[in-house]
DNA sequence: CCCTCTTACTTGCTTTGTTAAGTAAAGCCA
DNA sequence: TGGCTTTACTTAACAAAGCAAGTAAGAGGG
């Protein structure tokens, strides 16, 4: 361990390749965001209920990259604000549902052209055929397997 | 402004696509500097100082996708802990100057076998092609015009 | 030379992230 | 059915992130 292996350089480091490579991507999203009224992090998560439907805080947590004790505070002001539902189902009184609104659904829509336009400049500036290869090669290096999986 | 233009799917989005690889990758790596004493932020300094040599705080918290107030922060408690300088040049007293000490690239060098032995595990499950594809893709990312830039 | 503007941080304050501990409902099993 | 384990959050406590405001040094113009 006390060898003197050369690292990477940092542009060619992969976790350091995907933090830079999300910060360019979200300083336009970031000022879109800033005239929402929702942060980053609710953001993400009216889009992935809106996408998968209700779902259960842990399930709904993974999705959008939070920890549960986040996603614990963040539901509770989104339900504040009108956002998302939340409901115990009678069938197991231990989980939590979470729901988009009307209300969540709306704030959406209503930034979905601008999200469009910032993605359609993405698209233009990167190459749209390369942009389906980048996109297919995140998908899978998520699905590697973990430590311990597998030899 | 108030279109109903769907959305990507989440998988599909880039900036959710490069959270949810990024945490995919970063596992073993927050294993690793488990052991070490320092956090990702801290390693993130280390590994841009001792790669680009003495630096300015602007450039530094910019290439290791930190805000400024972030690392004034950070650069202290490294600089009690002996891992790096600050020194603040003649010239323009402004500026401070960060550096990394033989300690912190002490550290670096102590992590180095365990850092490619993660990586390797990377390029084997992902494919060593594929990663050199991804990492040029994520280099051209970040070089993309910012809004503004160009028309 | 003085005033203003810009640059390069630094500080203060409010959310978030993180880890650990706590609680309540289900599941399991004799 | 009582006791033990697991699941699914929730709470608490403290470090870190993020935004806004503050400070101090350099730059530029009349």
């Amino acid at each position: 361990m006390t060898d003197e292996l050369p690292l990477r350089r940092t542009k060619r480091s992969l976790p350091i390749a995907l933090l830079r490579a999300r910060e360019s991507v979200m300083g336009p999203i970031r000022e879109m965001l800033a005239s929402s009224g929702v942060n980053e992090q609710k953001w993400r998560v009216l889009r992935v209920l809106q996408e998968r439907g209700p779902s259960e805080l842990t399930q709904l947590a993974d999705e959008a990259c939070l920890l549960l004790p986040s996603l614990t505070r963040i539901a509770k002001a989104m339900e504040e604000d009108g956002l998302i539902s939340r409901t115990t189902p009678e069938d197991d009184r231990r989980k939590t549902i979470a729901a988009i609104t009307p209300s969540g659904e709306a704030l959406i829509r209503a930034h979905s052209a601008k999200s469009a336009q910032i993605f359609a400049r993405i698209e233009r500036d990167f190459g749209a055929v390369r942009l389906e290869q980048l996109l297919d090669m995140l998908e899978a290096l998520q699905a590697l397997p973990r430590e311990g999986e597998k030899g």
